[in-house]
This record gives structure tokens, C-alpha cells and sequence, in this order.
DNA sequence: CAGTTCCATAACCACAGGATATGGACAACC
DNA sequence: GGTTGTCCATATCCTGTGGTTATGGAACTG
């Protein structure tokens, strides 16, 4: 059932009339006629009774129309929708943070939300390779992660983040303006509290190859699934920790963040994607005006 | 927003293949890619990341999904119920009668909604030129009229119907047997009770050709609007009346018919309609029923 | 009776949309 | 690492749907 022979059959049931249907449909009379005929051979019943007077509903016509309008109705509130759903207006995003978007994804989220309320927003924390994982499987729109990005995922780049050395409140270390070399001295054999390391290249990869930079090995005394609990310990004296300096957004007020440095010290955090949408690109900016504040 | 569009969509999101939808939908690979695309353009969204792993819905597409699957289900929903429609299970039908559908009609009806309880079925009371008006007009679909019917109006006969005198119980009246010249001469100069004429040839011509034909002239005393009513009047003593020997169905106890002889005597009661449809073969059907017990 | 106003039919034509064949990307498997 | 299979996209061709103009027939109107 096309809803071109519906639509005419609605005009031609308002009007009356086959020729003045033509006009407002802007196609012509024979075009209306065979329209009308198909349409009554589809459904297998005479719908018009045609005469010097025009068309008029026969009972069949009658009681088919109400039901023939709300179908256009409904077609047109679909269109209507789709239309608000490709200008991202409304619709869905799903969005997975880890590590590396925990500072800045809750605050891109916001300022997304406040701007497009009619949009469900849905935040997960999960690592970056279960990101890039759904990201190219499709059930995940956008992420934050650390760049770069494996091949077939678009990004862009919001900040830099730098890893710092997280210490209890007064308790030895090495000195604000200590070379790396001293730092590394320092870090050499230390018992440090460590982030699990995950499937796939993470954060604690990015740690290694800092601890290679620097030449130094220090001892691996605890590990921990999460940032918070690898934060508490270090509020608790376990021992020292190497994290992200954007760590410092959850990190307890006893515990003091020290930037460290070295080219394997700092990368850059961006949003990626796979899909392209209206939605999506809104979501993108929103992060990078998120980023720069 | 062609429904065809609508239905690959469904299918390949439920698939989650564009070939296995094309295979489902007997049709090519080709073809379902390229109304996927058309779909896409309409819509202005992707609705689908295609990939080795076959097509996947992008957000869009999710949104969009359940309303296209609600859109589906309503447009069959409606060619089930024009089909039901043109089946003659379902639809209204508006009946008209007037005097010579007095017994018939309430009859025909009562078998007919017994056999197909779906229908709507209005009855209304009306002379028979306003029902060759309204048949015309395609308001109504059937009518119990007096043959013959006007040029454009198809009929089937039902049964016969005669002209009788109504005489109160007990009042002076001709025998039994006696001859037309001998019931004319009864009637001529008596005063009657007669029914009002219509608009249009009507029941009271025939009245009038058998007054010609007997070549008598009865006085008329008293008018009355409906049937009903003459009988009444009737029955009170006011006087005789000529009327059909089917309102013996509506005609008080102390009302006796006597059945008056002569050509323009007696003539055919049918179903008159203009459309053609199930509905209304299957209500002249009942109604020859009908007539038949 | 000519003119007008309806709708239906006829004949033609353009284009949408389907089919077949092919290409390109990637994964799995010898 | 080549080969093969499995995806979807593209190219080209062609059929059939659905449009157009022109014309016919019927009924009402002046």
C-alpha cells in the first residue's frame, strides 16, 4: 500500500473532485483517475462513486478514509522525526570515558546536555581498548582517550595530559625543581602503588616507557583494579604512584600531585569516533569547548 | 516517505545484512544497498555502519528503528481492515424505507445483522423520493421502494404488494366476494382518511390510478402524515382507508384489510441501490431471504 | 444545440528502480 | 603470504511503473 495512493485518495475524498485533486496534487487528471483505480483494485473495493457532480465516497470509501489519514498522519510525524533526529535534535549518544576522560568528559556532557536537552545521553566508564572495541563495533558513539588512535577511528585532539608523581602530604621526595635525573634516582626501586594494566596498550604502558626514558625500575608493591582505590592507598601511605596529572580532579586533598617530565610524560587526551552525524560533530565541539576552559 | 524504503530498512536492521535481507526480500543486493542510500538521503542521517561484519544501526538508526517498525505494522494493519472492508465483514451501510419497506425492511435487516454482526447498519424511515435522492447522491446504498425505480437505480424484486381497504371491526363494508363495480360503488363519495402525497410520484398516485381505474371518487376527509397514524384514525371510527396490505404488520387489532381487486391494485415492493458492492449484494441477498418466508 | 464540466481511455514517454556483473576491502584459512 | 570467501558499493543495462497530452463520452446549462 503506497502512501502516494492514499495521500490522493485523502484529496480527492476532501475535495470531491478528481480534476481539482490533480490541481492541488500539482499532476494531472488521468494521473488522479489511474491513482484512484489502482488504489481500488488494491484494496478490492470501489472507494468513489464518480458523476457529473465529481466523486463521492461510496460507504467503503467512508469507512476506509479515517483510517487512510492517520496512516499519512504517522507518515508524516516519521518524517518529522527523522528529520529532528538527523539535525540532532533528538536521538541517543553513547558516550565511554576512561582514565583519560575522567576530568573531562563528565564536564563535555554537561555543557552538551545543557545545549541539546532533547538528546539521551548515556556516560560509561570502560577502558580504552573496550572503547576503541565498541567504537568499531558500532554500540558506542564517541570516547575519550588517549592518542593516538588505531587506524579507522577519527579524533581530535582536546588537551594534554601529563603524568605527576602522587605522594602523601609531607613525605619525603624529590624536590620542586629536581632534574630528571634526580627524579629517576629517586623513583629507582621505590615501592609504588600501580594501576592494573588492562587488555590492549593503556595507561600503564605509557608509565613503562616513562620508567625506560628515565632508566630507573622502581618496585611494584600493590596494584589496584581503578584510579580512586590506587589514590586512597597512596592517601593511606601504602606508597607513592605514578598517574595522570588530571588525576587530580578525584584525588583526596591529602594526596599531592607533582608533575613529572620527559617526552614519555606527557600525551594528548581527544575525542574519538567512528560514525559521522550532526549529533555526534555537536558532541565533538561541545568537547572542545569543554576542553578549554 | 515510501513504505518500501521503510520495510528494507526493517529488514536489514533486523538481519543485520544487507545480502540477507535481499534474499528475504527476493530481491538483489544491489537493489537493497541502493534503497538503503535513497533511505539515508531522505532521511538525512546514516542509519547504518556497513562493514565485513554486515550492517550495524548507528545511533540514528536505532532512533529511528522503532517508529519505522510502528509505521509498518499500521500500514498493514490497514490493508487487513480494507480488505475485511472489501470482504463485507466490516463498513457501515445505511438503509432506507418508507412504506413499502414497513414489514420488509426491519426483517431483512434483522437476518442480515445475524449474518454479519460486523457491519454498522443505520435504518431510516424516509418516502421514496427522498430515497432515489439520497441513492443518487450515493448517501444511502439501499432502499425498499415501490417498482419501478427511476433510470440509474438498479432494483430486485421482492415480493408483491396490494392495495386494501382498513375498515374498522363491525362497520358496513362489501361482502367478501363482491365485484370490483360493487366495491367501487361503495367506495364513491365515502369519506376516507388518506395519507398525505409526498414529493414525487408516491403511494397516493397508486391510490389515485386505482380510484381512475375503479372509476369511483371517495371523499377525503381527513389527511394524516404517516401510516401509522391513517390506522389509528381508522381504528377510532374517523372513517375507511385505502392502504397497503403489508401495513396489516403495523395495524391496530380493530383494524380489518380487505384486499381491493385490479390492475393498478397491486404492484412490486424491491431493493433499490446504485453502488456495487459485497456489503450490499450480501444485504439484497438477505432481503430476497427475507421476502422469501 | 452548442458549450461546459465532469471523469475515463488511449497512446506515448521518461525515469525510477531492479538485475547482472564487477570491484574493493577485509578476514580466515591453507 | 597467497588464496579464497564474505561482505557491501558501483556500473551498466533494461523493464515496467507512472506520468503527460490528447481525446472521448455523458450529463447539465444557457
Amino acid at each position: 500500500m503506497e502512501l502516494r495512493l492514499l495521500r490522493t485518495f485523502a484529496t480527492v475524498a476532501r475535495t470531491g473532485n478528481v480534476s481539482a485533486a490533480a490541481l492541488e496534487l500539482s499532476t494531472s487528471q488521468p494521473a488522479v483517475t489511474k491513482q484512484l483505480q489502482l488504489l481500488e483494485r488494491r484494496v478490492g473495493a470501489t472507494l468513489f462513486v464518480r458523476g457529473r457532480q465529481g466523486a463521492r465516497l461510496t460507504s467503503a470509501g467512508e469507512a476506509l478514509l479515517p483510517d487512510a489519514l492517520d496512516l499519512i498522519a504517522r507518515a508524516e510525524a516519521f518524517e518529522r522525526r527523522a528529520g529532528s533526529v538527523a539535525a540532532g535534535e533528538e536521538g541517543t549518544l553513547s558516550i565511554g570515558f576512561g582514565l583519560s576522560g575522567i576530568e573531562l568528559a563528565p564536564q563535555a556532557v554537561a555543557l552538551f546536555r545543557s545545549r541539546y536537552p532533547g538528546v539521551t545521553v548515556s556516560l560509561d566508564d570502560m577502558s580504552s581498548a573496550v572503547q576503541y572495541e565498541r567504537l568499531l563495533a558500532g554500540t558506542l558513539q564517541v570516547g575519550f582517550v588517549r592518542l593516538p588512535v588505531p587506524a579507522g577511528i577519527t579524533h581530535r585532539r582536546l588537551r594534554q595530559d601529563h603524568l605527576a608523581l602522587a605522594l602523601p602530604a609531607g613525605v619525603d621526595r624529590p624536590g620542586e625543581r629536581a632534574t630528571s635525573a634526580q627524579v629517576a634516582s629517586w623513583l629507582d626501586g621505590r615501592p609504588l602503588v600501580r594501576l592494573r594494566p588492562e587488555r590492549g596498550p593503556g595507561l600503564t604502558d605509557q608509565i613503562t616507557r616513562l620508567y625506560d626514558e628515565l632508566r630507573c625500575r622502581p618496585r611494584v608493591l600493590q596494584e589496584a583494579r581503578d584510579l580512586q582505590t590506587v589514590l586512597a592507598l597512596v592517601a593511606a601511605g601504602v606508597g607513592a604512584a605514578v598517574v595522570p596529572a588530571t588525576a587530580a580532579a578525584i584525588a583526596p586533598g591529602s594526596v599531592e600531585l607533582m608533575p613529572l617530565r620527559g617526552k614519555a610524560a606527557s600525551w594528548w587526551i581527544g575525542v574519538a569516533s567512528v560514525e559521522r552525524s550532526v549529533l555526534l560533530d555537536r558532541f565533538v565541539a561541545a568537547a572542545v569547548a569543554a576542553a578549554r576552559t
